[in-house]
DNA sequence: CAGTGGTCTAGACCACTCG
DNA sequence: GAGTGGTCTAGACCACTGG
């Protein structure tokens, strides 16, 4: 498969974030970075396109496309992320510990067979997120503990191949449950921070429920957002 | 301007609101929808990104594109949006109080003479956010009493004429300050959470900055993401 | 196989910015 | 006016889906 304009955007992007252009500054004209890159200008500015959905570039007409300062975004926990990959960035300081692990008659947009995973992740040795999952078994038809404790998300797109697509996702506060109390590490007026979440694959089958409560002193949701246009 | 593909993005959005496409069917193909509007693929093609892009279906190779279920989006809240926005949707049981306005110098970005504005949403007859907002008075010279209790952004959009474009946002959880207990109707076990943006202009300069910070058990938080591909 | 979406091109015209 | 991005086109080739 071609994909010249996502070769193009991880190269701009890298150059931005390795501060090849400074932020302030503007990126070549679309006419320069076509013949640059020896492509047409719609390609580029698919590219481009890209680079500003993410947070890298801000484009005005007449001027040209200006760099962005990066360094306020923290880490993007905008789009679907996972705990594994959020602990990569926060170095090894994290574990996971599943606590249970079953398969069971239910019901995931349709009824059938699904996987509830419990897990409490630990951040610094303390119990901080405790996520509840159900996978649809027809999509994730093995799981064990290993690849529970490890990322579940990296097996289900490595090894079964299969392509996570997007989310609904919604935030509430709420008191925390007996769970809660018995599996997070609870000071006397914590609430809990509730994430819950719908997740389909690429052909928009639901595959996946999600509640990820977290200790509400160690939540923090950084995001990226462009106005929407009426 | 030539928005064709805005008009058919608009058009195709409204026709999925309203049933005329089905959740679970297919759109016409791209190659159809472009001698339906008159329009070439590429053109098409533009529409059904931004479709994508809100939610309202998934593009499937081979297949086609799938209109997804919108209503288990109860109302957007992700991108940039407003209170007067918001509370369009919830009705108009919803009122404005501005509690503080005033000039000062100060820094936003760069130092120069900025607006403070604080301001008491209230629901349903109750006290539920407290907004703390600055804004720079180079690009917002005038502010009164009564654009601050309609709607700031529509005066700066309409009237002024300028286009906000992203924001920077961050939301965590606080305890009540002082100014939270005095402002808003807070039971005893209710904690803060804050939303806090850095808004930006079309030209990528940083006009405003904001502090929104809600009794916890009324906030909500909606999403429609998609997966960040590496 | 036909039909679908994914990508790319070369060129055109327009609107905007800035000197 | 020269240079920038915004939009649109007509056609091409590819990859994937399904019967």
């Amino acid at each position: 498969m071609k994909r010249k304009f996502q070769d193009i955007y991880k190269q701009l992007s890298e150059r931005i974030e390795a501060g090849t252009y400074q932020a302030g500054t503007t990126l070549p004209s679309e006419h320069q970075l076509a013949i640059t890159y020896n492509a047409s200008r719609e390609t580029i500015r698919k590219a481009l396109k890209m680079l500003s959905e993410h947070g890298y570039i801000q484009k005005v007409q007449g001027k040209g496309s200006i760099v962005l300062d990066m360094s306020r975004i923290n880490f993007p926990f905008s789009g679907v992320t996972t705990f594994q990959e959020l602990s990569q960035k926060l170095g090894s300081r994290t574990k996971t510990e599943v606590i249970h692990l079953k398969q069971e008659f239910g019901q995931l947009g349709e009824e059938g067979i699904v996987w509830h995973v419990h897990r409490v992740r630990h951040i610094d040795g303390e119990r901080i997120i405790l996520d509840k999952d159900i996978f649809s078994a027809q999509d994730v038809p093995h799981l064990t503990k290993e690849i529970s404790e490890k990322s579940i998300y990296d097996y289900i797109e490595n090894e079964l191949g299969l392509t996570i697509s997007f989310a609904h996702k919604e935030i509430v506060i709420e008191e925390p449950s007996e769970e809660d109390q018995n599996y997070l590490d609870l000071a006397e007026n914590h609430v809990i921070v509730v994430i819950r979440s719908y997740t389909y694959l690429e052909d928009a089958t639901l595959f996946q429920y999600t509640e990820s409560r977290h200790r509400s002193d160690k939540f923090r949701f950084v995001d990226f957002a462009r106005r929407v246009k009426k």
